[in-house]
RNA sequence: GCCGAUGUAGCUCAACGGUAGAGCAGCUGAUUUGUAAUCAGCUGGUUGGAGGUUCAAAUCCUCUCAUCGGCUCCA
């Protein structure tokens, strides 16, 4: 056979005979690699190693380490994990098997029998067992007639139906062991790669996603190459535990939901500071920005919402009430009412931009299964903006809109990651607008040298939309802000006009935008996220004195005048406990700053400056200290 | 809404057909303490709710509400 030329990531071409494996150039390059292979790249596809390779193409060996390694290696997994249900439940239907983000998942369709912890445990027994029998997994070809006839054979008829959409095309299965799959591929050589295995849980799931046909059973799992690996993942799944806001926010008295009305969360003193804080901090950024705040009614009759579009695509979203046989809606959004803020008066060219900001509560009827702490509530309070201006404005305020957003999450420490979503097949509004908004999208982007990800097609149908993902100390990602693009729902709708240079009358464009996205679902992120230790200037306790005897309490009450009147959320704790007690207790409350005070400090006007999770950090004088945490919550520095 | 699991004192959990219990918290008293828990006593529950089975139900059954993990949806 021909020889053919393979060229390495670093650039350097080898050549090979034709018809070469991944694993024999994994094997040329060392028997190191060659033990850690798990898949290769070829031309960008994600090819198994025992594939062999024809033609000139670029190649990469995928390891552990490498996204396209950890796919092919939870993929195999799904199918060993596969093999282990039908060997313990023969007759099982199988539906997807795929690899997620962390590990992998098979849906599968048991007839009446529901898996139990204790089958999970059985699975995982004997996927561990097969995997040490370190056996094959073999790629076959086969025709789509020759595949169909194998699995009508079988009898599964989820895979049938994969194979419905298949047709014509050759048909790629793999065995290992006594178990065959319909399946794209890649996989890795063998299940003996497989060391460490976990089955986390099982949950319903339609059947390709569509609520209207079967649920299926969802087993959740993940496997790794050593033990260690996977008690590390073991152990960020505890940690995730550890901060979870519904705990945090209970432990921390913020806030607390009750079966009386579900989704919608209690606030309580302590988590009502940290909701006043943002609400302060966004209004102060915000008139820098020149927003002009507005508030709009709550409870609103049915006809706004029958002129929004809303009535005929979201009412089963809405919460109604009727009174004197008019229907009223509890509002789930705030921009249909905005309009009539902007048609209060005739606008003109020279009124726009103008940028009218809401903190609206909105109420969403959501799924009860879609409930979820703070994360997903009913009741919604949202920091909304909408902003009117000209279509040749459209640039300028989206870049003041990426400064903003910016300016916010690195205030928390959160990095933002941007999509720019282009326009959907079912759009509405003029074309060539469409193309210049795009066109000022990427334009404002570029400019703050941001990089972003296009999502083609991905906008809503009445404009492109910049979406924001946050990731926060632990590593995950959050959908928060979004900047729409409106030329149709708000302007043509509502027949928003303002009067142009000429003396024409012309529409304006909207612009949706929210940064916290929810109040209630950004003081969950950022409950987790810091772990509950909130920098000083949100800590809803930001100081605490402590005197050590009740010959000290005089003077603890004359340090806690001086902070209080410094305009700090501080506390007296004057109980006659010991020292250590009271320490324990206000560092499990996770506040900043405990102020030991004794005969020395008395004697001398200071205070023994302790702070949250780092312990004692010396004597300092009563001004010095003020200073310290006056200019901590100012700048609103992050401390923990 | 769908699938599965769970619901016992303010919190974390025990009791799994035979008188509901512990730790923490709370209250009372003693203790006067130097950087993560002082001691003693006391209070606290129609076992989420409604029905049913049984001599007897936290425990078994039915319905319902809520929560959790997913699916669908989504800020």
């Amino acid at each position: 056979m021909a020889t053919i030329k393979l060229t390495y990531p670093d650039g350097s071409v080898k050549e090979f005979e034709g018809g070469v494996s991944g694993n024999d150039v994994a094997k040329s390059i060392s028997s190191g690699l060659a033990r850690e292979a798990l898949a290769i790249e070829v031309d960008g596809e994600v090819w198994d190693l025992s594939r062999k390779i024809d033609h000139d193409a670029g190649v990469k060996i995928l390891k552990w380490q490498d996204a396209g390694g950890k796919y092919a290696y939870w993929h195999s997994s799904a199918h060993l994990m596969a093999e282990a249900v039908e060997c313990l439940f023969p007759g099982t239907k199988f539906g997807i098997g795929p690899p997620v983000d962390h590990g992998f998942y098979y849906d599968i369709d048991m007839g009446d029998h529901t898996l139990s912890p204790d089958d999970l445990l059985k699975i995982e027994e004997r996927m561990v067992e097969f995997a040490k029998r370190d056996v094959s997994y073999v790629r076959e070809e086969k025709s789509w007639d020759e595949a169909v006839a194998y699995f009508k054979k079988k009898g599964d008829p989820y895979k049938l139906e994969l194979l419905d959409g298949l047709k014509g095309e050759t048909i790629t299965l793999y065995h290992q062991g006594n178990f065959t799959d319909l399946c794209y591929g890649p996989h890795i050589p063998s299940t003996g790669r497989i060391k460490s295995i976990k089955l986390l849980s099982v949950a319903g799931a339609y059947w390709r996603g569509n609520e209207k046909n079967k649920m299926l059973q969802r087993i959740y799992g993940i496997t790794f190459p050593t033990k260690e690996e996977l008690d590390e993942y073991l152990f960020r799944v505890e940690e995730a535990k550890r901060r979870d806001h519904r705990k945090l926010g209970k432990e921390l008295d913020l806030f607390v939901f009750h079966d009386i009305s579900p989704g919608a969360p209690f606030w309580l003193p302590k988590g009502m500071i940290i909701f006043r804080e943002l609400e302060k901090f966004l209004r102060s950024e915000l008139d820098k920005r020149d927003y002009q705040e507005i508030n709009t009614p709550i409870l609103v009759k049915k006809d706004l919402w029958q002129q929004s579009g809303h009535w005929d695509h979201y009412r089963e979203n809405m919460f109604c009430v009727e009174n004197d046989e008019t229907i009223y809606s509890l509002k789930p959004m705030n921009c249909p009412e905005s309009t009539y803020v902007y048609r209060h008066r005739l606008r003109s060219y020279k009124d726009l931009p103008l940028r009218f900001s809401e903190i609206g509560r909105l109420h969403r009827n959501e799924l009860s299964g879609a409930l979820g702490g703070m994360f997903r509530v009913r009741q919604i309070t949202m920091d909304d903006a909408h902003i009117f201006c000209r279509p040749d404005q459209i640039l300028s305020e989206i870049d003041r809109l990426i400064e903003l957003v910016t300016h916010f999450y690195s205030i928390f420490g959160l990095k933002p990651s941007y999509n720019l979503s282009t326009r959907p097949d079912n759009a509405m509004g003029d074309p060539t607008l469409w193309e210049q908004a795009e066109a000022s999208l990427k334009k404002a982007l570029e400019k703050n040298h941001i990089k972003y990800t296009l999502k083609l097609k991905d906008g809503a149908f009445y404009g492109p939309k910049i979406d924001i993902q946050i990731e926060d100390a632990i590593g995950r990602q959050w959908q928060v802000a979004t900047i729409q693009l409106d030329f149709v729902m708000l302007p043509e709708r509502f027949q928003l006009e303002y009067i142009a240079e000429d003396g024409s009358r012309q529409r304006p464009v909207a612009i949706h935008r929210a940064i916290f996205g929810s109040f209630e679902r950004f003081i969950g992120i950022i409950t987790e996220h810091f772990a509950g230790n909130f920098p000083t200037w949100l800590a809803p306790v930001q100081a605490v004195v402590l005197p050590i005897t009740d010959a000290h309490q005089e003077y603890g009450a004359h340090v806690h005048g001086i902070l209080k009147s410094a305009g700090l959320r501080v506390e007296l704790d004057d109980r006659s406990e010991k020292i250590n007690y009271k320490i324990r207790e206000w560092e499990v409350k996770k506040v900043p700053y405990m102020l030991v005070v004794g005969e020395k400090e008395k004697n001398n006007q200071t205070v023994s400056v302790r702070q949250h999770t780092k312990g004692d950090i010396g004597v300092m004088a009563m001004s010095e200290f003020v200073d310290k945490i006056c200019r901590e919550i100012s700048e609103k520095l992050i401390t923990s």
